[in-house]
DNA sequence: TCGGTTCCCCTTTTT
DNA sequence: GGGGAACCGA
């Protein structure tokens, strides 16, 4: 076949040596990707089946494009390949063998705001100080010890640990955790972390259950190596202990994970473990312009850990890396987009070749305010995610409960809401008893009589609801959400509230319908290869381990990406712009007190040079916002860092100026843009002087909308003027698609949205 | 028990 | 500048 003639040599080996551990060192844009895929083609190609090959991944999104590019190789056998999170497959494997560790098929996913609830209710049972008993520190260390393998007995049975905790004040760690775990374990749940540690006991105490998925998995390969932690290496490593053919890829320069436990030391161990290990090297990157490899090289070497590597390119030396000065982050703001908008006449570039990338997502805000006045449409991934809205969490809470009555966290969610008398001490009276009797607290609700607690008609109302609910479940995921929906009240209480968050809200609950509708209808195959009927149950394990980044894509993709630089490795933009280069912001003011943090912080700076192909632009401000006050900030080190050869530096005109300066070969630079500016700035935006209240008209009327057909124009209180693209359903479920000019596409219902009819 | 108000803490980064 | 918890009055 020919796809070996198209690879490099290095690349070519590392594709054709499939037997045997291999370990494959790959710098930022070389190829990495597409070595993965042919390798898994070349295997195939070799008489081996699909569903012999283990593939994984860290995200979602790494492992959906990877599939996608099998799939245009190989075709429908792509299908069976068990290709995704470490997350995914675990908790696949775990839900078929559950019966081995004794939790239910349906076992939740607790998400870290449910870990979080429960410790803060343990707390708060164990009447512990919570301002030392602090949910985000226990988590955090209870994630440690799971990612060590360290499960909760070991724990408290170990001295070390028990003295150092109270050594910080928290002698009641241990027991907390345990707490934890039992807790958890009541309630048919596990967390992010268990999904790992319990994938890890299976196969330790399970000796069949691992032979099973020796044999099963002959060829294994791990993307983004550097990035796993101790638990996840240890059950590859188990995995791939009969065949050993396993291919790890990462690139240490890039692991930006340690503070999640990934561990650079499992490249050593790689070695050590499998001492037969043939390395392969790929250096040469085909992604970005000499001036941006060099400058990226420039600054790892400030690292002293580090693997020998030598990243190089043939590409054209490009432009020079540009860096631009604001006095404020909202300056800043107007520069970037100020300078898309340029870029865009100069160089006929599309929307979706701009990345803003950032390093927390509280910065995306005068971003999208910028982009927004010049109209320039935009997609954030990341920060508050769809799934953790409240009005979403409130209704998937009931489908949780529904599931898996145990669901502690779901249960405390949904009981009262909407509100119907079953308050705080009726709660606490409740979780009193089911400590005692190590029970969960549906349990407790549904032999109330029994546990001795005066039988109330509220709670008996709830438990008939929900069990009526759980009858439904083998009907169509759609008909089950909705029957919930209105059932519960839920949908009417947010559709009577006309406030502008009521609104949103409703209208978030309906997207959410229309997610489930859409499963419910598409009974195929699943991105991790598996079966599905359009049940709830699978709907709900689906979005369990999803991210906001792994949301359907709306139809149009033309738009500016913004993420943060952690959600941005492994992609790649023409251009990129790196904004907020300011000390204890990049790099982040925790990380300022040791080596190895600071050292991580620049190869996250690493990775994030190493995204643009074409063109770089770094970004600071003199002050910004932070906690509602501004503060000041000074240049971040990482650009004093940057060897000068390769910068130029614009930063010497401060904003009153309002220069454009122009530099032979260079594109103009514009700095300072004034607010107001006029081009293309729509008459609804607020002046830039205000902050940006939501242009909501209470006297928004609608027009009657029975008649809507395609291609008129029409505007929404909240999305503005759009345009309709589609008009399907009838009755109350007639639905228009419309392409809104800022919002981008939607899908409206016209029972309850209220349009103005413009042409 | 509930709804409204004040007050406090917050910020890394992700599955 | 915002979300969530604690507090308070009905």
């Amino acid at each position: 076949m020919d796809y070996l003639s198209i690879l490099n040599p290095s690349q070519r080996e590392a594709v054709e040596n499939i037997e045997g551990p291999v370990m494959i060192v790959a710098g930022a844009g070389s190829g990495k990707t597409r070595v993965l895929t042919y390798r898994i083609a070349h295997i195939l190609e070799q008489g081996n089946d699909a569903f012999r090959i283990l593939s994984l991944t860290f995200t979602n999104k790494a492992a959906r494009e990877m599939r996608e590019r099998i799939h245009a190789v190989v075709g429908n056998e792509s299908r069976n390949l068990f290709m995704g999170t470490f997350h995914s497959i675990f908790a696949r494997i775990l839900r078929v063998e559950h019966e081995k560790i004794g939790f239910p098929r349906n076992f939740t996913i607790y998400d870290t705001d449910d870990a979080k609830s429960l410790l803060k209710s343990i707390v708060n049972e164990m009447k512990l100080d919570d301002k030392l008993y602090k949910p985000n520190v226990l988590l955090s260390r209870i994630s440690a010890a799971k990612n060590s393998l360290v499960d909760a007995n070991e724990y408290f049975h170990n001295p070390e640990n028990n003295e150092y905790d109270a050594s910080t004040g928290r002698p009641k760690f241990s027991l907390i955790y345990k707490t934890y775990q039992e807790r958890c374990f009541r309630a048919g749940a596990m967390d992010f972390d268990d999904l790992l540690i319990k994938t890890f006991e299976l196969f330790r105490n399970h000796l069949d259950v691992l032979h099973k998925y020796q044999h099963q998995f002959k060829y294994i390969m791990v993307d983004e190596f550097q990035d796993t932690n101790y638990a996840q290496y240890s059950i590859i490593k188990k995995l791939a202990a009969v065949h050993q053919n396993i291919a790890v890829v990462g690139d240490d320069a890039q692991s930006i994970y340690a503070f999640r436990g990934a561990n650079i030391k499992n490249i050593l161990g790689f070695q050590k473990d499998f001492p037969d290990v043939k390395t392969y090297k790929l250096e040469q990157n085909y992604r970005s312009t000499q001036t941006i490899v060099k400058a990226a090289s420039s600054i790892i070497t400030h690292n002293k850990e580090q693997l020998k590597k030598e990243v190089w390119t043939d590409n054209e030396s490009g432009e020079k890396i540009r860096v631009l000065r604001a006095l404020t982050d909202n300056e800043e703001g107007r520069m970037v987009a100020q300078s898309i908008f340029q870029e865009k006449m100069n160089s006929r570039a599309m929307n979706k070749d701009f990345a803003l990338l950032y390093r927390t997502n509280a910065q995306s805000r005068s971003l999208e305010e910028a982009l927004r006045k010049l109209n320039i449409p935009y997609r954030i991934y990341g920060g508050m995610s769809f799934y953790h809205r409240k009005e979403i969490k409130d209704i998937l809470g009931y489908f949780r409960l529904t599931i898996n009555y145990n669901d502690e966290e779901a249960l405390k969610r949904v009981i009262n809401y909407p509100v119907r008398g079953i308050g705080k001490t009726t709660m606490e009276r409740l979780a009193v008893v089911a400590n005692e009797h190590q029970k969960s607290l549906w349990e407790v609700i549904e032999n109330a009589q029994y546990y001795g607690i005066k039988s109330s008609g509220a709670l008996e109302d709830f438990v008939m609801m929900i069990k009526s609910f759980n009858t439904m479940l083998n009907k169509p995921a759609y008909d089950v959400a909705m029957h919930i929906a209105k059932s519960t009240g839920i949908l009417k209480s947010l559709y009577e509230d006309k406030t502008v968050e009521g609104i949103a809200r409703y209208e978030n609950i309906e997207e959410l319908l229309n997610g489930i509708k859409e499963f419910s209808e598409d009974d195929s195959v699943d991105d991790d290869g598996v079966q599905k009927y359009g049940l709830l149950t699978e709907f709900m394990q689906d979005i369990a381990l999803l991210t906001d980044a792994d949301k359907n894509d709306e139809a149009d993709n033309d738009k500016v990406t913004l993420m943060t630089i952690h959600a941005s490795k492994g992609l790649e933009f023409t251009y990129v712009y790196i904004v907020g280069l300011e000390e204890n912001l990049f790099p982040s003011q925790l990380s300022l007190n040791s080596r190895q943090d600071l050292e991580e912080e620049r190869r996250l700076f690493y990775v994030a040079i190493t995204r643009a192909m074409k063109k770089l632009t770094l970004s600071f401000a003199s002050s910004r916002f932070k906690f509602g006050t501004i503060s000041s900030s000074e240049p971040s080190r990482f650009l004093s860092e940057l060897d000068p050869q390769y910068l130029q530096m614009d930063s010497i005109f401060t904003s009153k100026q309002a220069t454009t300066t122009s530099t032979a070969g260079v594109g103009k630079t514009i700095t300072g843009v004034r607010q107001g500016t006029p081009l293309l700035v729509k008459q609804t935006s607020a002046p830039a002087s205000k902050p940006a209240a939501k242009p909501i008209d209470p006297n928004f009327v609608g027009d009657d909308t029975s008649n809507l057909q395609a291609e008129q124009i029409v505007e929404h209180q909240r999305f503005g003027l759009g345009k309709v693209t589609m008009v399907e359903g009838h009755g109350d479920n007639k639905k228009a698609h419309i392409e809104f000019e800022t919002e981008g596409k939607k899908m409206i219902v016209l029972r309850f949205a209220k349009l103005k009819i413009k042409s």
